[in-house]
RNA sequence: GCCGCGUUCGUCUAGGGGCCUAGGACGCCGCCCUUUCACGGCGGUAGCACGGGUUCGAAUCCCGUACGCGGUACCA
């Protein structure tokens, strides 16, 4: 037997924007097919009118295009097994839940919500419509086919569930967990189509799955519990059901599954796109989620997407959860950023400053500020604070650093040193001219560079700490500089 | 409640009977480098949930307990 071109899918479902975590499935699932030369099919499962979101489709679509993750099929790159949306589908369902309820594995039920509900109330929370119960509701197993038919065609509201098998046991080997079993009595008569005409997930997705070719499920793990029916409905229909995976969820560090409120609470972005809009880069985020929940066995941490690409392998998958670690992800931020040319973050960078209502300057001056700052920060939302004084002139200064630099003499240090660098003009006013003058200056008084280092960066930036200070000096350029420095000497002579 | 899944440093994890005095990474702490802050380098801190087995030997295998998580919809 040859081995079937693998074929996997991420399905996710328009409610909203793109989730980290859907993030991370799309991405082992992306792996997977990368891995085994196969095909990654994008698939909208939008059967749920009343929580379709408007634009979540177009969200997906470029969250995943923004994280390198384009599908090789899906809805506007048709690979011959579209449509790519469940509501463009709809047919196919209604005539494979026929099928079923013809061939006794399914069948039609009138039961009102709100029968369900007061039959619910009446036995408490354990309330299933299955093998024992459904004898007792209003279904085409109870009502005469007479009743059935007279209520089909008068228009009667209806669902198709299925007919769960007594006594049976379901076990399926999965990839991630091992064997895997449930009882088929623990399993109620899921819903397969509902009565506004459209299939419930589990229908459409093993529909889709078998009419997609697709060979491999790889999803979270809050799809464990439905697998089995998923199996039954695979068994119902005579078909081979593809291998399932269900990967480890991501958690909150307050524990749980990581929710938009306990991720918001926690400091944690949940979107992709907040992600995106916050100018990560996309490489960090994919690195960081690809080793949260696996890892290749050696120690290396730093993957690029085409490196993972080549040693992802779905048994290294652990089983456990894995909580969303800020720190960690900073830190691949601040790896890859640093990685970056200055030119090609113009843009973002831009952006960052804008949103503080800083102005970036000329291409060249915005370029040489963030080689400077590159090193220092972690994420370019941290630009803006990190690099303040490349922007605009302080307009106070740290009272730590003041207190450490600022002494009795110092006002005539920086006061002759003013008066040397002055005389620097136009393109001799460079890193090397300015340390020069710098040291003569100390070496003619006699004293220790800090004692007149600091206070000439403070002066200029307003800040202990920073980029190399000749250099930013240089970039900021001469007016600038005295002009800094003079109003400094103003402000912090007692 | 019931069903299922899980449990190695604070976090992500390596490990699959002797290589484990349990390895790496993030974080944290210290030192070095340095004009500062970073980067980088070096070092340190900290863990096999618990109880029973099996075995000459268990983080590794088995059972139980505890705890955590997920599911339990005409949502996905």
């Amino acid at each position: 037997m040859t081995i079937s071109q693998v074929r996997v899918r991420f399905a996710p479902s328009p409610t909203g924007w793109l989730h980290i975590g859907g993030l991370r499935t799309a991405l082992y699932n992306y792996l997977f097919a990368r891995r085994n030369g196969g095909t990654f099919v994008l698939r909208i499962e939008d059967t749920d009118q009343k929580r379709y979101v408007e634009g979540a489709e177009a969200d997906i679509l470029e969250s995943l295009r923004w994280a390198g993750l384009e599908a090789d099929e899906g809805p506007g790159s048709n690979g011959g097994y579209g449509p790519y949306r469940q509501s463009e589908r709809s047919e196919l369902y209604r005539r494979y839940a026929a099928q079923l309820v013809e061939s006794g594995h399914a069948y039609y039920a009138f039961d009102t919500q709100e029968e369900i509900e007061a039959a619910r109330e009446a036995v408490g929370e354990t309330f299933k419509y299955d093998a024992i119960t459904r004898n007792k509701m209003k279904n085409s197993l109870t009502l005469s086919e007479a009743e059935v038919q007279l209520r089909l065609s008068s228009g009667e509201p209806y669902v198709i569930r299925l007919m769960v098998p007594v006594g049976d046991t379901v076990a399926f080997e999965d990839m991630v967990r091992g064997k895997v079993r449930f009882e088929a009595s623990e399993i109620d008569d899921q819903v397969l189509m509902k009565s506004d005409g459209l299939p419930t997930y589990h229908l459409a997705n093993v529909v889709d799955d078998h009419e997609m070719g697709i060979t491999h499920v790889i999803r979270g793990e809050e799809w464990l519990p439905s697998a089995p029916k998923h199996m039954l409905l695979y068994r119902a229909f005579g078909w081979t059901p593809p291998v399932m995976a269900h990967l480890p969820l991501i958690m909150s560090p307050a524990g749980g599954k990581l929710s938009k409120r306990k991720a918001e609470e926690q400091g944690i972005m949940v979107n992709v796109r907040d992600y995106i809009q916050n100018h990560y880069e996309a490489q960090a985020l994919v690195n960081f989620l690809a080793f949260l929940g696996w890892n290749p066995g050696d120690e290396r941490e730093l993957f690029t997407l085409e490196e993972l690409c080549e040693v992802f392998e779905l048994d290294r998958v652990s089983k456990s959860g894995a909580v969303f670690n800020n720190d960690k992800l900073s830190w691949y931020n601040a790896h890859y950023l640093r990685a970056r040319n200055p030119e090609e973050l113009l843009p973002a960078a831009r952006a960052e400053l804008a949103k503080h209502g800083m102005e970036a300057g000329d291409d060249a001056f915005l370029a040489g500020a963030i080689g400077l700052l590159l090193e220092r920060i972690e994420t370019l939302a941290q630009l803006p604070e990190a690099g303040a004084f490349f922007f605009k002139a302080p307009e106070q200064y740290d009272e730590k650093a003041v207190k450490k630099a600022w002494k009795a003499d110092t006002a005539d240090l920086i006061n002759t040193y003013l008066a040397e660098i002055s005389g620097l003009g136009g393109a001799a006013f460079e890193a090397a001219a300015l340390k020069a003058a710098l040291m003569a200056v100390i070496e003619k008084a006699g004293v220790g560079m800090g004692k007149l280092m600091l206070p000439v960066r403070l002066a200029v930036t307003g800040v202990g700490g920073g980029p190399d200070l000749f250099q930013t000096m240089q970039l900021l350029g001469r007016e600038e500089v005295l002009g800094r420095i003079g109003s400094a000497v103003q402000k912090l002579a007692d």
